[in-house]
DNA sequence: CGGATCACG
DNA sequence: ACGTACGTGATCCGA
């Protein structure tokens, strides 16, 4: 050893992997690795790693870990640490890959059969004050046992928040907190017990009366030697009681410091990660994309941002048909945003412009990113944009959806270089800004260079895949469909909601008086966390389910009350109310736009199943089933001398299984047009005639039928139904005995995503599912579920987007001037020329009904009116 | 910014 | 034994 101070690291790694886990819990969904695992714990003790080795430097690090549920302790006391709550799985699948981190980072860790983390660290400390070593030491903990250890050369690092704090104890410190030796700190222990370990101290003896006593008496030698001067009391009586306990239990907070460990302190000198490459390939697989980028700067590797060259183009664009084409806003909201500027050309040339007069005889080529986009910005330029070739956004979406599909992510996952990420260059929130232009077409260039590198890779994934028909034959031409329908927009009457809106406003008010009468007291209706207070504490009502913040005030549990309760079904009547006024009224008010129209955006790169959304404002949710809120429907018109026209597909997901299972009952149940869900009334309850199922029964089929398509569970359809959960497994027993097409599928789809990971729809859309081999069970069966669903939403939602493409085309090339203008994931809204109405009707109920050959039929149904209200 | 609630298919 | 129905978006509250 030299004579320079070494420095010794030694780590409780079980307790500080537990404060790691808990640190970053509200985000446990969030940190997951690629192959689904949980991450936080690796990833909180990583962080609190980085602030303690910057921090101490250590020449020497060990982790110690426990070694088992059974150790020395519990063979003196069997319920040593008893009684503990399981730890989660979720934490218990991480402790390997904790392990596996600190051998990559070249971290010696360790563990010893029968002994805790505590007496191999306290053995080393121990062997580092040995005569002839030279020491500081640190020992890092979640709990305070260790704290007996601190001495002139060892501090006890206890994590107090988060990842980043710890309290430092010191002798100095302890006898500033506690007036307590190091020495005194054991009988503290020994004296008030230790509930998270499951031992006594001394009866009623907590941390304020043992400090009092060993102020007094020094120790607990000193406290039994003069015992009989205290005075005569219950506590008397509990201390002279209690002695054997108190002795063990000093035994058993006594840290050993002579543990049989068979390494030393040669073995854990650090000297950094054996493996630079090994330590990356952990980082990937983990998912700590920032840990990876942090390493590799450190060590000069940095991915660097990349440079790419372009000219700044005022006129007369040079374009090449293969050419990338990409136009940047701010905004989102592309019914509003400006123009930034604009970028076009290929890996080896780019060109960047923001004069938008250079767009107008602009030659668009073929390949773009966000294809939709474009097209709406350019139609508010007068430029009519003919489809596209290629995608990158909707290639990359189809590829996989467990990530965002922007040109940082396609950099990242295709590795063509770094790319710098939006909020970086143009701020977020309220500091959000236009950069400089040569800042902005530096940063535009560089997407663009990314979109024309990362092109073959995509294509030959997607072609690897059996996908590629998907992107050109579906997303593309759907793209150019939906921009049509955002363009067009639809009337909304604002005196209609002005008028709707003044009635609501009336009700609500005079409801709010009246539910604060039957309060007592005035509070904020719209806070579930007042309104459970004032039902189930003030009133005393009886509460039902709770929530993690509180009591629970959903529907389900205010209906149950509102016969008996006066205010409940005053409440529940507020909030219908209140939610048509504030979503609906003075939601889509602001949105109709100076045409009179709302604009909404179709997301196209969104749903984990190939549906669409719809934002700004969402049109897919619009009230129907309670009266109050489809009057909302009433402000929604077609344009003069047109009708609106409804078409939705009828079971369209019954069907799609049916088609997919194969079931030969529910494929015949189809074929013969029968109402379905008598049809498996029928089939379910032995009921020979149509004529006598009941409401009842067909209400419970259609349950049993929703919960098919859903992965059914037992409990789901309990909740759903209001029956026992023996019940409703009785039903899905006989439901996949009369039906057994399905149960296979069931079985089938789920074998098929445990072997591959992933689950497909008809057209080969894909949902990847990482969770499907999880550990932990309801991680598991949701992934399970999931993959039961997927394939039916999916398949329904590809065979509505074909449709959709095929009647704009039939459209297209006709003289008819009716015109898609809603899409709500099994029905198509039209404008229809009152002139036109009986052609396309026809023609849209044909054409969704051929857009996918089934083994079945699909039906479609529809609806006219001069209101959506009365298209239904 | 996450949770609770509620609107739709 | 575990703890749930599948897929979305908007609004409000409260740390």
């Amino acid at each position: 050893m030299t004579n320079e101070k070494n420095k010794l690291l030694l780590i409780d790694g079980s307790s500080v992997a537990f404060r790691a886990f808990f640190a970053l819990y509200n985000q446990l969904d969030r940190f997951k690795a690629p192959n689904g695992l949980h991450t936080n714990a690796i990833y909180g003790f990583h962080l609190m790693l980085n602030n303690l080795m910057e921090r101490i430097q250590p020449s020497h690090v060990l982790v110690a870990f426990d070694a088992g549920k059974t150790t020395f302790r519990t063979e003196m006391y069997a319920d040593y640490k008893g009684g503990r709550a399981k730890t989660p799985d979720e934490f218990r699948e991480q402790m390997p890959f904790i392990k596996e981190m600190l051998e990559k980072l070249g971290i010696q860790h360790y563990e010893l059969v029968n002994y805790e983390a505590d007496d191999i660290i306290g053995t080393l400390d121990k062997m580092a004050e040995a005569p002839g070593t030279n020491f500081d030491v640190t020992i890092v903990t979640g709990d305070k046992d260790m704290i007996q250890l601190t001495d002139s050369n060892t501090t006890v690092e206890i994590s107090k928040k988060g990842v980043a704090e710890f309290e430092a104890w010191t002798p100095a410190y302890l006898m500033e907190q506690m007036q307590l030796t190091p020495e005194q700190f054991i009988d503290l222990k020994a004296l008030m017990g230790d509930n998270s370990d499951n031992y006594p101290g001394i009866t009623k003896v907590g941390e304020k009366t043992a400090l009092k006593l060993l102020h007094e008496w020094g120790s607990i030698d000193g406290l039994y030697e003069n015992v009989d001067k205290l005075k005569a009391s219950k506590m008397k009586e509990n201390i002279i009681a209690d002695k054997e306990q108190a002795y063990l239990a000093r035994t058993l907070a006594t840290i050993n410091t002579a543990s049989p460990i068979e390494i030393g302190l040669d073995d854990i000198s650090y000297d950094g990660p054996d493996s630079n490459e090994a330590l990356v390939k952990f980082y990937d697989e983990m998912g700590f994309r920032q840990l990876k980028e942090q390493f590799l700067s450190n060590n000069g590797e940095a991915i660097k941002e990349l440079e790419v060259d372009y000219q700044v183009i005022d006129s007369e664009p040079q374009v090449k048909p293969d050419d990338f084409f990409y136009i940047e806003t701010l905004e989102d909201n592309y019914h509003k945003a400006d123009i930034l500027a604009f970028a076009w050309g290929n890996d080896k040339e780019v060109f960047v412009s923001k004069n938008l007069e250079v767009l107008k005889a602009f030659p668009f080529p073929e390949n773009t990113y966000d294809f939709k986009k474009n097209k709406v910005l350019l139609s508010r330029e007068g430029i009519e944009l003919a489809p596209a070739q290629f995608d990158s956004m909707l290639a990359k979406y189809l590829l996989s959806t467990t990530e965002d599909n922007k040109i940082s992510t396609i950099a990242e996952l295709y590795n063509v270089g770094k790319l710098a990420k939006d909020e970086e260059v143009y701020g977020k929130g309220a500091k959000q800004a236009v950069p400089s232009d040569e800042i902005l077409f530096q940063h535009i260039a560089r997407k663009l260079h990314v979109l024309a590198a990362s092109k073959p890779a995509l294509i030959k994934s997607l072609e690897e895949n059996d996908q590629y028909h998907l992107l050109t034959d579906i997303e593309l031409p759907l793209a150019d469909v939906l921009a049509k329908m955002e363009i067009a927009g639809i009337a909304v009457k604002a005196d209609t909601l002005k008028a709707i809106g003044e009635e609501n406003e009336a009700r609500l008010s005079k409801l709010t008086r009246e539910i604060y009468d039957l309060a007592g007291e005035e509070f904020n209706l719209n806070s579930p966390k007042q309104l459970g207070v004032i039902l189930f504490e003030k009133l005393e009502l009886p509460a039902g389910k709770k929530t993690k913040t509180g009591y629970s005030t959903a529907v389900d549990v205010l209906e149950g009350l509102a016969g008996q309760y006066e205010i409940v079904a005053k409440i529940l009547e507020y909030r219908q109310i209140a939610k048509i006024q504030s979503t609906y009224v003075q939601g889509l008010m602001p949105q109709i736009m100076a045409d009179g129209k709302i604009h909404t955006r179709y997301v196209q790169d969104l749903t984990q199943t190939g549906r669409l959304s719809s934002v700004d404002p969402n049109l897919q949710n619009i009230p129907v089933r309670l009266e109050e809120g489809r009057k909302i429907r009433q402000a929604f018109v077609p344009s003069p001398g047109s009708v609106l026209l409804s078409s939705d597909y009828s079971q369209i997901e019954l069907r799609v299984l049916a088609h997919i299972s194969q079931d030969e009952h529910l494929i015949e149940a189809f074929r013969h047009g029968a109402d379905i869900h008598t049809s498996t009334a029928m089939r379910v309850f032995d009921i020979a005639n149509a004529e006598d199922v009941t409401a009842n029964d067909r209400r419970n089929a259609k349950a049993v039928n929703f919960g098919v398509v859903y992965g059914i569970s037992d409990f789901g359809l309990a909740n759903n139904l209001g029956i026992s959960r023996k019940a409703a497994k009785e039903y899905i027993e006989t439901y996949f005995e009369r039906y057994p097409g399905i149960k296979a599928y069931m079985e089938n789809i789920v074998r098929e995503a445990h072997d591959k990971g992933y689950v497909e729809t008809m057209s080969h859309r894909r949902r990847k599912l990482p969770d499907i081999n999880a550990r932990n069970f309801s991680v598991r069966s949701f992934a399970e579920r999931t993959a039961i669903n997927s394939p039916i939403q999916g398949s329904a939602a590809d065979i509505l987007k074909i449709a959709m493409i095929n009647l704009d085309k039939a459209l297209s090339n006709s003289d008819l001037k009716a015109k898609m203008l809603l899409q709500v994931h099994d029905e198509i809204i039209l404008d229809v020329p009152k002139e036109e109405l009986d052609e396309v009707k026809s023609l849209v109920k044909s054409t969704m009904e051929e857009a996918m050959k089934l083994d079945l039929p699909l039906k479609v149904d529809e609806n006219t009116g001069l209101t959506w209200y009365e298209a239904k």
